[in-house]
DNA sequence: CATTCTATAGGACCCGGTACTATGTTCCAA
DNA sequence: TTGGAACATAGTACCGGGTCCTATAGAATG
């Protein structure tokens, strides 16, 4: 118990998957899929979607913004259309989504 | 219970919060200051703390690009200081750091 | 051997995100 | 009632983060 590892059952499993891969009972790319498998999609989000998102979290632009790292004029932009999420803050709020504010707090 | 939540203690305290707040015990302020309070810090991370934190989790570029939904050629170059991430894409990696890639999957 | 995965590299490019300022509204305290 | 925050929206200007493309080389696979 030298390291010291945060992440429960899925560091155990890739640990195992790892050391199967060692062994060579696993190639490479099944590895890979598997990590892929693991993966909660990223689909895009409407204006309307991110707002009522927020809103279903009860916070305001401010607080929200600052949850995702950005600033509130952004959140805003995204609320109107005029700006689309897109690659690592589109991933934050497919966290949010999925599993709530609290995820990303 | 017409409502359904999925963050757990979050939100019941945010819930409670929100009904202090509505009678008048609390004001905005003090909300807002309460949001904030619950965030992780989000610092700036190096080339090579990206990179060590990518090997603790052992995982390859491309699948870490595939968790944090941005290219695997971003990743090298955050690697390399090439480009240095920044408001969502550093608090993913900031999520990553205290809570492991279980936590972004 | 051939082939795939991996990491690195460089160039070009778009638009996401930031900073700044300004307006009107709602809310709170004096 | 008044003044002052906090909130949401808006507009502009701008930097650079992130993407897409292609290419090379090493390591692992079969």
């Amino acid at each position: 118990m030298s390291k010291k590892y945060r992440s429960d059952a899925m560091t155990a499993i890739h640990e195992t998957m790892e050391a199967l891969h060692k062994v060579g009972a696993i190639d490479k790319q099944t590895m890979r899929r598997f990590d892929d498998a693991c993966l909660t999609p990223v689909q895009p989000l409407s204006a309307k979607q991110i707002k009522a998102l927020r809103e279903r979290e009860h916070v305001s632009q401010t607080v929200f913004a600052n949850y995702l790292n950005v600033t509130p004029n952004l959140v805003s932009k995204w609320e109107r259309g005029e700006k689309r999420p897109s690659g690592p803050a589109l991933k934050l709020l497919s966290l949010v989504d999925k599993r709530g504010i609290a995820a990303v707090a």
